[in-house]
DNA sequence: GTTGAGCGTT
């Protein structure tokens, strides 16, 4: 009861250990130097690769460390979970995946970058699923994006977080006072 | 500094 094949990945919950860790939750702003700087405390670093998004070019926040031993990565998985990097407390798994995905010329074959979850009360009926390339060669497309703008979501729908509450916008919103009944100004 | 869940498309 509950034990595995062995020689499998094992799944989001029960990554199978390996030399390749995830790091997830992390600050937009903390590079693959700041990483591995960290990283390489517990043993010889392979290789940090910051996941970057193919359209905005910036980092998705998460990021895969390649150590040289399998025990070493364990002891950083245990010592960096719940660790703070510039300001965001970040996750360690064994990652359950050991690379990136093959490319696939002139289509990507990934989920957009932004996705509804469904709890927090907005747009929970949109897909996940399209693609937001549109085929390069075989599609007859041009090689743009699709109509759908993915980064245009509702996002008043959202309760503020704390880190959004903080932001100037957040501010200037408020500062509107939306009040029907103070329209009375003549 | 998009306000953030998240397993990668050189």
């Amino acid at each position: 009861l509950g034990d595995r094949v062995s020689g499998d990945i094992g799944d989001r919950e029960n990554p199978t250990p390996s030399r390749c860790l995830g790091v997830f939750g992390l600050s937009l702003y903390t590079t693959e130097q700041q990483i591995n700087h960290i990283f390489s405390k517990f043993g010889p670093v392979e290789k940090v690769q910051v996941v970057i998004d193919a359209k905005t070019g910036r980092s998705r926040g998460f990021c895969f460390v390649y150590f040289a031993s399998q025990d070493d990565a364990k002891v950083a998985k245990n010592e960096c979970t719940g660790m703070e990097i510039d300001g965001r407390r970040i996750r360690v798994d064994f990652s359950i995946t050991q690379r990136a995905h093959t490319p696939t010329p002139g289509i990507y074959m990934g989920k957009p970058t932004v996705s509804s979850r469904g709890d927090n009360g907005y747009d929970r009926r949109r897909d996940r699923d399209e693609y937001y390339y549109r085929g390069g060669g075989g599609g007859g497309g041009g090689g743009g994006y699709r109509e759908r703008d993915y980064y245009q979501r509702g996002y008043r729908h959202r309760s503020p977080s704390p880190h959004y509450r903080r932001s100037r916008r957040y501010e200037r919103e408020r500062s509107y006072s939306p009040r029907i009944e103070t329209r009375s100004k003549g």
